[in-house]
DNA sequence: ATGGTTGCACAGCAA
């Protein structure tokens, strides 16, 4: 099974890019954040011509989150269970062939100083409660999605730079400690060591010609997952060309 | 340190 994540910013504008990518990659599950749309806009017949089926979280103008499946979503839940009803929409979870899926769009946090970046810190130990009450760690379960965290140096091109600053805070990192610690782990390390492995890069100041990149798109597994796991790659290309999202693919293979 | 770019929606916010 092929899982995919991808913040595309903005399903309606990325419509070309994202339909293409889906039919050369043909991932069996893909993760979409910051889909930019209401429910009934969002643009469904190229992906069911593909064969896919789809559960979709969306909203006006912000945030927004789906799961297309080539094989039928079970069980599906939106957002964090102790969420007001106009919170925004920030999680979607699923089953697929037996796997958990939550699908998540982590709060930017804007600054360390400012209220969003407490509502970041709030929403990580709310989403470690929700794994806590609705799953266990011996389950089959990934969490992906886009985790404005950047977790180790490896994971940022310029670290001294960023250390300090969102994505990169060391509250953010003790939040996502708390998560990885019921039980998760970062797939993308079983196959890969090496830094420079980024899935993000600011449209500003040319960063992605710079290659002023982080990994903040992660895929995590529990344990099982972990050992299902015989691949994970970052489809970098998608940030090449016209008008890309500021975040690409990453995907993982599943056996 | 500041301001740089993009999307939505048509000013200014969020990222």
């Amino acid at each position: 099974m092929i899982v995919a994540t991808w913040n595309v910013n903005s399903v309606r504008s990325r419509l070309e890019r994202v339909v293409g990518w889906t039919e050369r990659a043909r991932p069996d599950v893909l993760c979409l954040q910051e889909i930019k749309t209401t429910d009934d806009l969002f643009p469904l017949e190229p992906f069911t011509e593909l064969g896919y089926h789809a559960e979709i979280f969306g909203q006006k103008t912000y945030n927004g989150v789906a799961i297309l499946s080539q094989t039928p979503i079970t069980k599906v839940v939106r957002n964090l269970p102790d969420d007001p009803e106009d919170a925004p929409r920030r999680l979607i979870a699923g089953t697929v062939n037996k796997v958990r899926i939550v699908n998540v769009y982590v709060p930017n946090g804007q600054s360390p100083e400012s209220e969003k970046f407490v509502y970041k810190m709030d929403w990580l130990a709310r989403l470690r409660a929700f794994l806590e009450k609705t799953a266990k760690p011996s389950d089959p379960l990934l969490l992906l999605g886009d985790f404005n965290i950047a977790p180790e140096e490896r994971d940022v091109r310029y670290p001294d730079l960023w250390r300090g600053h969102i994505h990169f805070h060391p509250k953010e990192h003790e939040a996502l400690a708390r998560i990885t610690s019921w039980g998760l782990h970062d797939l993308l390390r079983k196959h890969h060591e090496e830094g420079g492995l980024y899935s993000w890069w600011d449209y500003r100041q040319l960063a992605f010609q710079k290659n002023n990149g982080l990994r903040i798109d992660l895929i995590l597994g529990t344990r099982k997952m972990l050992d299902r796991c015989t691949g994970v790659e970052i489809f970098r290309d998608e940030r090449k060309g016209e008008s890309p999202s500021d975040h690409v693919p990453v995907v993982a293979a599943i056996k």
